[in-house]
DNA sequence: GTGAAAGCGCTAACAC
DNA sequence: GTGTTAGCGCTTTCAC
């Protein structure tokens, strides 16, 4: 490859000291409009691309912020990520992404030596605790409600809230004997479970939970032992899309129809609930608002304004679709 | 934040010279085995932590490798993006990850300026030409068949004969009249189209393609249509699962079963389509195993070794599922 | 073998 | 107002 080009080229070429280029380049500060020109056509004319490592040294900051994804396999995280995108785009900061469960705690030393300016952690990362602790950039998390790293900002929609809208809309449509498929062990499992139950509750519905997990197979294990007894819920609720999706297959193997013998909802409104040919009843977890809000707190804190540790609950919504109907016996 | 921590911090308390310290450090070069261990130790006492961006300027490399992936709402990448992690980790190369869809062409620019050893471009990125026409890094496409960047090596499934597995396995099964929906202007769907087509002519079996798109949403329209016919196919093979998914969505709507009154195969083998409740046949296009040539090869390219302009071609393989069986008239 | 010193490309105080 | 200069933290060549 050709001699790289440097700033150095570029004043040289329109005729003005470094720091005057420097200047120009970046529209920081005052230079004569002439000048300016000169610096700016100088640098096309070269193909002028400032190197990031050199800036970053100089500035003493990176300007970028480095997004930790929980699972690439599970797509719930991608309106977060949106709304992180936009948020942090327009605080002036670059997101650059990573997978952890790819990469795991080197992902973050990475980052650190990057000197990124702050680290957003989207879902739930399997022992993350140990690699965050005592990092001096400042984190926030979306997506789950337990703090894994000391001091972060937390901003994630409210699953007690959730499920409990999940519950009012299986009586509404009539069910009296309701199941909940959880996640026990995960801050998202029981804050869902918890809504799941007291909502149940207050509705003098009989209602019962047993232990799942936020997989697939794990939905498909829970709702084959539960759909095969005599006394079988009318409805299912599963702790996530996922699991519900489990449900789905073991309510097939079983000669069950969903909704006709069992109501089935979920939880994440995932693309795939979505698509019309599984049309799951889920709930929309407002991650998209949830990413948005984090790159505005990371922001403030990257400032210097407050917000470690600081706490916010979105409100979810119902996406009630085919999967849920009144129970056989009110038909 | 407390003063960070320098290599000299370092080299001051183990009482060796700054180069001293840095060749202990990274392990290059010949160092006392005594100095070497106080450097370590000094080291994590200190908890320092390079600075990948002094470490950049001064090496003048920063063994980061850019992945670019084409829309992360389409999970068909992540076995793609593991190979590539994998085989990009063991050349000493450090992923980094950004979504084209949600930053455009700046992302590409951002990673130039990072001075990215190398771009990989996972799936196919519209209007990506004009961004990487003329860099200098070396650029890798996986999951493209047509070159999107001038030189670029390119690594992905052979279509055509993963097409023509489809209509193999159709034909075994017993149907006679068969249907594609394709995507016509995409690479992907020409090189598929092509392939069903061949292999329909020369199994002599009656066969039509209608355009459709990569989508759910046009594949739930094109299917609606083409199975309200009367003379309606007995199996269809969509572009990919998205489209799948919506002929699947069509024939419900329409009353129709599947597999009972008309089988359906996608292609990609994703997530959706491996889910028990989903079970659509499919072509698994090795995307894994192209992520990890595709980093061998650009990790050859960074080396100096040729393999510009490179094109590899790796056997897809067919998943059979529930969604395929005889056609009715064959029962 | 080991340490001193000269960059790497850019920013930002600070004189002129 | 504009240009000069001293770093930023690390690598690496090159004398000792």
């Amino acid at each position: 490859m050709a001699k790289p080009v440097t700033i150095l080229d570029v004043a040289a070429l329109a005729g003005v000291s470094k720091s005057a280029a420097s200047l120009a380049l970046r529209g920081t500060g005052y230079v004569n409009e002439a000048k300016r020109r000169a610096v700016l056509d100088a640098a096309a004319e070269l193909g002028y691309r400032p190197n990031a490592a050199a800036r970053a040294l100089g500035a003493r900051r990176s300007g970028i912020v480095g997004l930790i994804l929980d699972d690439l396999r599970n797509p719930w995280f991608v309106p977060a990520v949106e709304g992180l995108s936009d948020g942090l785009h327009s605080a002036g900061l670059r997101p650059l992404l990573g997978d952890w469960r790819l990469e795991g705690a080197p992902l973050v030393e990475r980052f650190l030596e990057l000197r990124v300016e702050g680290i957003v952690l989207v879902g739930t990362l399997d022992g993350a605790e140990a690699a965050l602790t005592g990092i001096a950039a400042p984190v926030v998390q979306v997506g789950s409600p337990q703090a894994q790293a000391p001091g972060a900002a937390v901003v994630t929609n409210d699953d007690a809230e959730g499920a409990r809208r999940v519950v009012r809309h299986l009586a509404a449509l009539g069910h009296r004997r309701v199941a909940h498929l959880g996640a026990p062990g995960t801050a998202v499992g029981d804050a869902r479970r918890v809504g799941f139950e007291d909502e149940s509750r207050r509705l003098g519905l009989e209602h019962r939970t047993v232990g799942a997990g936020l997989t697939e197979e794990a939905g498909y294990r829970a709702g084959r032992a539960l759909l095969a007894e005599t006394d079988r819920p009318t409805a299912v609720f599963a702790v996530n899309d996922m699991a519900a999706l489990g449900v789905l297959s073991a309510a097939g193997d079983l000669g069950l129809s969903v909704p006709a013998d069992v109501s089935l909802a979920g939880y994440d409104d995932t693309p795939t609930a979505r698509l019309r040919a599984v049309g799951l009843t889920s709930v929309d977890n407002a991650s998209g608002e949830a990413g948005r809000v984090a790159a505005q707190l990371l922001a403030d804190q990257i400032a210097g304004a407050a917000g470690a540790g600081v706490a916010v609950l979105l409100a979810p919504e119902l996406k009630a679709r085919s999967s849920t109907a009144p129970p056989p016996a009110a038909r």
